[in-house]
Formats: structure tokens, C-alpha cells, sequence
DNA sequence: CCGCTTCTGAACACGATGTTCAGCATGATA
DNA sequence: TATCATGCTGAACATCGTGTTCAGAAGCGG
């Protein structure tokens, strides 16, 4: 069975109310157990929806996840610049908004955007969060307000960033050339008290 | 059943074979589709060993791949410290070494370390990437040897990580505050072409 | 060469996936 | 409100991957 829209173009609403179900249900689901273990028939119990109705509306577990994502990313895309006109020379404007978007919906990126359960990436990041912590411990002298760790998770990010893009893309650069242009862009990032 | 060692401690041949073959046989898999649609069939197919085998040596797949990282990763931490006595003040000494390794064995990163299968991390990566060089190109004149890739990989990782730590760790940080930290970083890192 | 360990492949139980379908329930429309 | 098209249901089925077991063959170390 396949779901299709009426002529008007209205959706259902018994097509929407099955679709938020099951979204509320994956939402509700991921933080107590992650997502890796979840299975279909556990969405459609929370959601008290058939199984054989889940498929009516999404291939499997990854596509209901996309599609709860896609929808309220949406909802993060349909803000305005904010305000066209003041084109402030401020770098990196999209941060701000980004931080904030995050914390007002925390719950759902802490559901469906944390923990790719994927044991050998988080063994290698905290290895380099390792060197990168006791590189910067005795460096700076102050440290108030934990923004030591947001310096750890800055390099470290930045660090794994272009490695993996470095070893995945194969431009022509050596070893020495991008750890040239990271070191100075890493040396820069800490300022003076380094 | 299970595999014990004899009383000398050694290690038996046919045991050191099956795991070199399994291990190899992974290797050579993911590149081909990734790691997630593999089956421990697949693998015992590719390297000759009987499945009932594969599970005398490991639970599954992800135990297979985690020794097969930690059996490779332990060779790059058999690495004297770079003369313990030539303590430079170079920041962030650990990054030489790790490109330079990451480099001789980029086969191996890249089947192992990359494309963690992730849609809906990679959609949100993507997104970010898109924005920062977005923000950069304009700003910095000259971008010889691909180094703008650079800053973007670098910038993008390095918020990603702030965000994600940020978001799980439940800090008593303001989005403000964090914003600040990552801006302030961030538009160091750079230089003076920013 | 002997004895012990490992490898093998077939069989089995299990759990999850994805499909199908006949019948019921509900929303849209007039 | 009546009608009818559409969505929901649940049970049944086929399929696939996992993980276990075991008796016999093969290979290793001593």
C-alpha cells in the first residue's frame, strides 16, 4: 500500500497523526536506549501503531530518523538572515544562531544527533582529546569557567576534521604541508596565552 | 568453544592465521561498502573461514573491528615520545606524528576511520561546511594549495565538536557564552587575512 | 608419531525485517 | 448525514542475519 496525497493537496489526518506518532516515539525512544538497539516494532508500541503501518509511511528505522530530522531542521532553515541589511563584518555569523537553535530544541539533537554509537571514531577522539588536554594544561594559567574543555573540543574537533578529510580527499598535500597549516591555525585559535 | 594459549605463552599458527584473514578480509570489505551493510558472512566468505569460526575469536563484527584498530593503533603507540629531552615549546606536538602515521597507513584509516555510514551526521556537516566557506571565500584573497579547504575543515570540525560536547555535556554555559569562546577561537585562527 | 587444539560445516533457535491482504475505521466531500 | 475513497490493522508469511552447538576432520606442537 502506498500513501498519496488528495487531489487538493491536503495531507490526511490520519496520516499525519500516525507520522508525529511514530517521530514522538523515536524522540522518546533513542535517549533511554540509543539508537542502534531500537527496532521497528519498539516505535510502533510506543506509538501504539501498527507495524504493518510504519512501512505505509517510511522504509525502515533510518528513514523515519531522516525524516524527523529533516522536518525540524526545516524549521531551522526558514529564519531569516537575521536582518539583510546590517551585513555586520563579524566572521562566522551562522554560529550564533546555530548555538542557539541547539539549545532550544537540546532534547532532540541530544536524541538523534549524539551518540552515533560508533565505538572505534569516539576511542580515536578521545585519544586526541587526550594529547590535546595535557598540551594546553600548564599553558594557560587560568582557566575559569570550563573554557579549557571548549579549547580541547575546538583543537580536537579541528584536528579530526581535516585528518579525515585529508586522508579521505587525497589532495596532493604531504604529512609536513597540512600539519603546517593546521599547527598555525591551531597556534593562532588560543591567542596570546598560549 | 575458546581459544586458550598453550602453556609457553605462544600463539598458535593456525589461530594467528584465521585472525590475519579476518582481519585482512575486513580491511579489504569496507572500502568496497562501507562497514555497516557487511555481515560476519561476508567477511568469513572473503577470508575462507568457516563462520562458526569467526565466533571462537570474536562476539561479532564490531569486536572484530575493534581489534583490528587497537592491534594497529598499539604499533603507532610503541613511539618513543620524539626525544624526551627536546621539549620544545611547540604547541601541539602530537599532531606530526599522528598525520605522518595516518598518512603510511591511509588505506587502513580510510576503511577503518571514515565514512561512518552516518546520513543524517554527514547531512548536518555538510550544512556547517556549506556556511563557513561560504563565510570565507570573499574574506581571504589569495587561497594557494587548497588551504581554504583547510580552514573550512578545520573551522567547521572545530565548531561541531564545541556544539556537540556543548549540547551533551550540559554545561552551565549560555549560548551567548559559548558562542563567544567558539567566535573568539575561531576568528584567531585565521590570521590577519580574515 | 601422538595427543591436544583448532577448524569446519551443517543444523538449529531466534529475532528483526519487509510484504501481503482482507476487513475495519475514519476522514473528506457534497 | 450518507457515501466512498483512503488509511489503519493484525495476522500470516518469507527471508535474512545472528549466535550456538557438536561431531568429525585437519593441523600444530612437542
Amino acid at each position: 500500500m502506498k500513501i498519496e496525497r488528495t487531489d487538493t493537496g491536503m495531507i490526511d489526518r490520519r496520516v499525519a497523526r500516525t507520522r508525529a506518532l511514530l517521530q514522538d516515539a523515536l524522540i522518546t525512544l533513542v535517549p533511554e536506549r540509543g539508537y542502534a538497539p531500537i527496532t521497528v516494532e519498539d516505535i510502533c508500541e510506543k506509538a501504539n501503531v501498527g507495524r504493518s503501518t510504519f512501512y505505509t509511511h517510511y522504509a525502515g528505522k533510518e528513514e523515519l530518523r531522516s525524516a524527523t530530522i529533516d522536518e525540524h531542521l526545516r524549521l531551522l532553515g526558514n529564519r531569516q538572515p537575521s536582518s539583510p541589511l546590517e551585513t555586520s563584518d563579524r566572521l562566522f555569523e551562522f554560529s550564533r544562531p546555530m548555538f542557539e537553535h541547539a539549545h532550544a530544541l537540546r532534547f532532540l539533537h541530544r536524541a538523534l544527533l549524539a551518540s552515533s554509537g560508533d565505538t572505534i571514531h569516539d576511542k580515536f577522539r578521545e585519544r586526541i582529546r587526550r594529547a590535546v588536554r595535557s598540551e594546553l594544561i600548564g599553558r594557560r594559567i587560568d582557566e575559569a569557567g570550563g573554557s579549557l574543555e571548549v579549547a580541547v573540543q575546538f583543537i580536537s574537533g579541528a584536528f579530526l576534521a581535516v585528518l579525515a578529510w585529508w586522508i579521505a580527499a587525497d589532495t596532493g598535500l604531504s604529512p609536513a604541508q597540512v600539519d603546517a597549516l593546521f599547527q598555525q591555525m591551531a597556534t593562532r585559535a588560543g591567542g596570546r596565552e598560549f
